[in-house]
DNA sequence: CTCCAGGTGGCGC
DNA sequence: GCGCCACATGGA
């Protein structure tokens, strides 16, 4: 069963191809594959018509799709259609490099993911190409989890370390455990994440070793509704140093140019400054 | 072959 | 605080 829903400033391949998620692929007809929590969905675009499909269970194999009473809600929610992107924007400052990548890559927003994928993704994610982190979630998936999904904070913490290092994790491997061991004994607050402010929410999460600014940041923003998260990668690094060359830029001070949405700024600039890099 | 990838922790200074 | 460097692995 498709659904069809109205979409406006939305742009669904910015949105899952400029690097904040890992389970998107397209197929050749323009169909986007992806599991979401438990579940596989299938998305196309064609202008304001967005169709959708879901289906329980099994991430391998035909999709068998079901019909889903509260599709809508969970769609918009996790698309982040809720918010006003006209409004967003608005709030930018008006570097020209950031109005150019807003306007070439318009309708990208920022989704809202769930909290250990997005935390365990990108502890994943340190000096990897983007598509070994995919590769590396799919093993994760793939080996450690229930049907395709991406696997439990449970599952990992009681992993042994060389069945993640089989994943490709590598060095990071040991931190992954260590993250997931720390979530599951409260030592680290994942789920109240969203409710805390900024910066305690950025404290809890650099508790974990091998977690940094940047991943931290990478978790409040595409997880947790921390917009103002600002996470600094060597693309946004270059893309910041030809902003402000000779600058001395704190993290505290590039939030506030940015503005409250500094995180959705940040994506766009990532975005735009890896396509520079890697014309498709 | 070399260089680099959505980094971080540990070291010396 | 800073500047190095190791860390696993594979793509370009």
């Amino acid at each position: 069963m498709t659904q069809r829903i109205n979409v406006t400033d939305f742009n669904l391949a910015a949105t899952l191809e400029c690097g904040q998620a890992f389970r998107w692929s397209r197929d050749a007809d323009g169909w986007y594959t992806g599991v979401v929590w438990n579940e596989v969905w299938r998305l196309r675009q064609d202008g304001n018509n967005l169709e959708w499909q879901c289906s329980r269970g099994p991430a391998r194999g035909q999709p068998n799709p079901l019909p889903e009473p509260r599709a809508d809600s969970r769609l918009h929610d996790y698309l982040t259609l809720d918010l006003s992107l006209p409004a967003i924007v608005a709030s930018f400052p008006q570097d020209a490099a950031l109005q150019q990548a807003v306007e070439a890559h318009w309708g990208l927003r920022v989704l809202r993911q769930e909290p250990w994928e997005t935390l365990a993704s990108f502890i994943a994610s340190s000096t990897k190409q983007i598509v070994q982190i995919r590769q590396i979630v799919a093993h994760l998936a793939e080996r450690l989890g229930e049907n395709g999904a991406f696997p439990a904070v449970e599952r990992v913490a009681r992993a042994e370390l060389p069945a993640l290092a089989a994943c490709k994790l590598g060095f990071r491997a040991k931190y992954l455990l260590a993250a997931a061991r720390m979530v599951e004994s409260g030592a680290v607050r994942l789920a109240e994440l969203p409710a805390m402010e900024y910066g305690r929410a950025l404290e809890e999460l650099l508790k974990i070793p091998g977690v940094g600014e940047k991943i931290a940041n990478c978790t409040l923003l595409f997880s947790c509704g921390h917009h103002e998260a600002f996470p600094i990668d060597v693309h946004v690094q270059r893309s910041l140093k030809r902003l402000f060359p000779r600058r001395k830029l704190t993290p505290p001070k590039i939030r506030a140019h940015f503005g409250p949405y500094a995180g959705w700024a940040q994506q766009y600039l990532f975005y735009a400054e890896r396509i520079r890099a890697r014309p498709a």
